[in-house]
DNA sequence: CACCAGGATGTTT
DNA sequence: AAACATCATGGT
C-alpha cells in the first residue's frame, strides 16, 4: 500500500479536511477514512506524518488535498484577527479539497439549507440511483451521477431521492451543463466575478452555492461563501459585523479583511463554529444563553 | 409541537 | 436593492 511522508512544514489534518462539511461522500470507520471522489473509491489513513491510503496515485491524492499548497504561508496570511486567529489554532491542518467540478456543484445544489448528515444521506441515495457502477479490487461503488444521467433522468426518480424542492434545480442544471460541453473550461478561465454571473444562471445555484464551487472546485479562493453559520460569526463576532445585512456585503466585508486567502479564512471559521469541537456538535447556542 | 439546517426563487416594496 | 414568503425533508 503506498505511503507519504509529509515534510515538517507541511501541515496537513485529514481528519480535520474530511469531517467540516466540504466532501460528503467520506466516512470514518475505525482508522480510515473511506470515500468515493471522481472515479475513486479512495482509503486513506493518518498516523502523525505519515499518509497510507489505496484507490488512487500519489499524484491524485496530493492533488485531491492539496498537498502541493503552501498551507502555512496561507494562514499567515490570514491570521488577522483573534477569531480567525483561534480557528487556525483549533483547526491547524485543515485543507480545502480539490474537487471535481460537477460533482461539487451537483453536489452543493442538494445541500441548500439542510444539515450534512442529511446532505450526506440525499448524495448516497443520488449516487445509488444514478451513478455509474464501478469496481475497485472486487468492491462496487457508484460515482457521482453524470451530467448526461441526470440530464436524461425521469424527474420523479430524482426526486425520489429526497432532494424535496431542489430535484428539479438539479434535473435542470445538468441538462442546462450537458448541452454545454467546455461550461468548465470557460468558467475556469474566467475571472471570479464573470466566472460568478455565469453560474448564477443555473437553476438552484446562487450566492453561496456559487461560492462554494468557485472556492472548492475552482479554486479562486477570493469567493468568501456565507451559510448561516458564517453570517452568525460575522455578525456576533466581529467589530461593525452587525451591520452586514446582504449577503454581498458579508462576502465584500470578508474578501476586504481576510485579503485573496479570503476563501480559506472562511473554512477556517466555518471549522470552528459553534461547539463543533465539543458537546454541542454544531448546534446553536447562543451566546447569552450559557453565561453564568 | 416548534424550530433549524453549508439557501434559492419569485414577488412585493 | 432590500425585505419577505415559500419551498421539502429530516433532526432535535
Amino acid at each position: 500500500m503506498p505511503e507519504l511522508l509529509l515534510r515538517p512544514d507541511q501541515a496537513f489534518d485529514l481528519d480535520l479536511t474530511l469531517s467540516c462539511g466540504q466532501v460528503f461522500r467520506w466516512e470514518r470507520q475505525g482508522d480510515w477514512w473511506r470515500g468515493v471522489a471522481g472515479t475513486h473509491r479512495v482509503s486513506v489513513r493518518q498516523e502523525g506524518r505519515l499518509l497510507t491510503w489505496n484507490g488512487a496515485s500519489r499524484r491524485w491524492l496530493a492533488g485531491y488535498f492539496r498537498l502541493d499548497e503552501d498551507l502555512p504561508a496561507i494562514l499567515r496570511d490570514i491570521d488577522r484577527d483573534p477569531v480567525v486567529h483561534e480557528a487556525i489554532q483549533k483547526c491547524r491542518g485543515l485543507r480545502l479539497v480539490r474537487q471535481p467540478a460537477w460533482e461539487c456543484l451537483g453536489s452543493y445544489i442538494c445541500a441548500t439549507y439542510a444539515s450534512i448528515p442529511v446532505i450526506k444521506r440525499r448524495i448516497a441515495l443520488l449516487c445509488q440511483c444514478f451513478g455509474e457502477q464501478a469496481d475497485q479490487e472486487g468492491e462496487t461503488f457508484r460515482t457521482f451521477p453524470s451530467l448526461q444521467a441526470l440530464a436524461d433522468a425521469d424527474a420523479c426518480r430524482i426526486t425520489e431521492c429526497r432532494l424535496g424542492y431542489r430535484a428539479p434545480y438539479l434535473h435542470e442544471t445538468a441538462r442546462a451543463l450537458v448541452e454545454d460541453p467546455g461550461w468548465e473550461e470557460r468558467i475556469r478561465s474566467l475571472p471570479y466575478g464573470e466566472a460568478r454571473k455565469e453560474l448564477l444562471r443555473l437553476k438552484g445555484v446562487g450566492d453561496k452555492v456559487v461560492d462554494c464551487v468557485l472556492l472548492f472546485a475552482f479554486g479562486m479562493y477570493e469567493a468568501f461563501p456565507v451559510d448561516v453559520w458564517i453570517q452568525r460569526i460575522l455578525r456576533e463576532r466581529y467589530p461593525g459585523g452587525a451591520g452586514l445585512r446582504t449577503y454581498n456585503q458579508m462576502a465584500r466585508f470578508g474578501r476586504a479583511h481576510f485579503g485573496e486567502y479570503a476563501g480559506y479564512a472562511q473554512e477556517y471559521l466555518y471549522c470552528n463554529r459553534a461547539g463543533i469541537t465539543g458537546r454541542e456538535r454544531g448546534r446553536y447556542v447562543p451566546e447569552s444563553q450559557d453565561e453564568r
